[in-house]
DNA sequence: ACAAACTTTCAATTTATTTTGAAAGTTTAA
DNA sequence: TTAAACTTTCAAAATAAATTGAAAGTTTGT
C-alpha cells in the first residue's frame, strides 16, 4: 500500500471510530491527520487536506487543544500558528479518559449522589435505592481509578502494573 | 426527593450520559427505566413512561437485547413479552465494554494491521509506520485486556484485582 | 495610525440521526 | 380457519448535530 492511500485510510478509520464514541468526526480526522504528520500543520493545510471550512478547523483545533492532546506551535519567521499532536498514544489515551471523566462522568455521579436522598421505605423505593447505590459505587470507583492513574507517575500506563494487566 | 422525581432524574441523566458516549438517548433511557423497575415492563409500559412510539421501543429493546443487557421474559397467563434489565452493574459494564470492543475496536484494529503494510523507507513513511505501530500495539493490548476480563472468572471485575486497582 | 495577515464567531444551511406510525407480518386460541 | 393480540418493518417526518463562509475581531510590522 502506498503512503498516501495509507494516510487516507487511517484518517477515515479514526474518524469513524471517534464518531462511534461520541466524538465529532472532523475533530477525530484532524487529530488523525496531525498524528501522522511529521511536521506541524497550519489551519490552511488542514482545510486543504480534509476539505473542510476554516471555521470548522478553527473550532475543532480549539477543542483538541482543550482536550490537551494537540498544541499550538510557532515557527520562526512565520506569522500564523501551526498545530501538532501529542504522539505518545498512552498519554493521549489517559488525557481523553480524564477529560471524559471530568466532563461526562462527573455530572452523572453528582446526580447519583442526589438520588441517594430519595425518601421512602417501601419495596419499590428500596429497589430504586439499591440500584442507584450500586451504580453510584461503580461510578465512583471508576472515577477514582482514573484519577489515580492521572496523578500517578506519568509512566504508570506504560509501566509495570499496565504490563502486568495486559500481559 | 420523591421516588417519582428521582426516577425521572435518573432516566434523564442516564439518557444524557449515553448520548455523550455514542448511545442513542432513547435506548439509554429504556435501559435506565428497566434498571429501576422492580417488575419487568411491556412495550406499552415503556411507550407510556417515556412517551415514545411503539416502533422506537421495539427497535431499542431489540438493541438492548443484542447487547446482552436486557432480556425478554414471559409472564404466565400473559400473551405479550416483558423486558427486564440485568441489575448487576459490573456485568453490564463488562458486556458493554465487550460489545464495543467487538463492534468498534475490532474494525479499527483490522485497518491498523493493514496499514502496517505501507511501503517505503523515507522519513515521512517511517514516521507514519511508527505512529501506526504504536496505536496498533496500544489497541491490541486494550483488546486483549478486555477479552481476558470476559473470559476470566465472572467475578473478576468485583474480585480481588479490581479491588486492588480501585483501593 | 494603518493595513495586511491572520483568527474567531455565529446565523444560516446542510447533513446525519432518530423517531414516528401505519401497514405488513406473526402467533395464539378457539 | 379465523380473528384478535401482539410484533416488526421501514419510508417519511422530525429533530439534532455538524458545517459553512463571510463578517467581525485581533495582532503585527511599518
Amino acid at each position: 500500500m502506498e503512503l498516501n492511500e495509507g494516510k487516507n485510510k487511517f484518517i477515515e478509520a479514526w474518524g469513524i471510530f471517534g464518531s462511534e464514541w461520541g466524538i465529532n468526526r472532523t475533530m477525530a480526522q484532524i487529530h488523525a491527520l496531525l498524528l501522522i504528520s511529521a511536521e506541524p500543520l497550519s489551519t490552511e493545510d488542514i482545510m486543504e487536506e480534509l476539505n473542510v471550512s476554516r471555521g470548522n478547523v478553527n473550532m475543532n483545533t480549539r477543542d483538541l487543544i482543550a482536550w490537551g492532546i494537540v498544541s499550538r506551535v510557532l515557527k520562526k519567521g512565520e506569522r500564523r500558528e501551526f498545530f501538532q499532536a501529542d504522539k505518545d498514544i498512552y498519554k493521549v489515551a489517559i488525557k481523553i479518559m480524564n477529560e471524559r471523566r471530568k466532563r461526562e462522568l462527573g455530572p452523572v455521579l453528582e446526580t447519583l449522589r442526589e438520588l441517594k436522598g430519595v425518601k421512602g421505605t417501601n419495596a419499590e423505593t428500596k429497589e430504586f435505592k439499591k440500584i442507584i447505590s450500586d451504580i453510584s459505587s461503580f461510578g465512583e470507583n471508576t472515577d477514582k481509578m482514573i484519577e489515580r492513574m492521572i496523578k500517578a507517575d506519568e509512566n504508570w500506563f506504560s509501566g509495570s502494573l499496565m504490563k502486568f494487566l495486559m500481559k
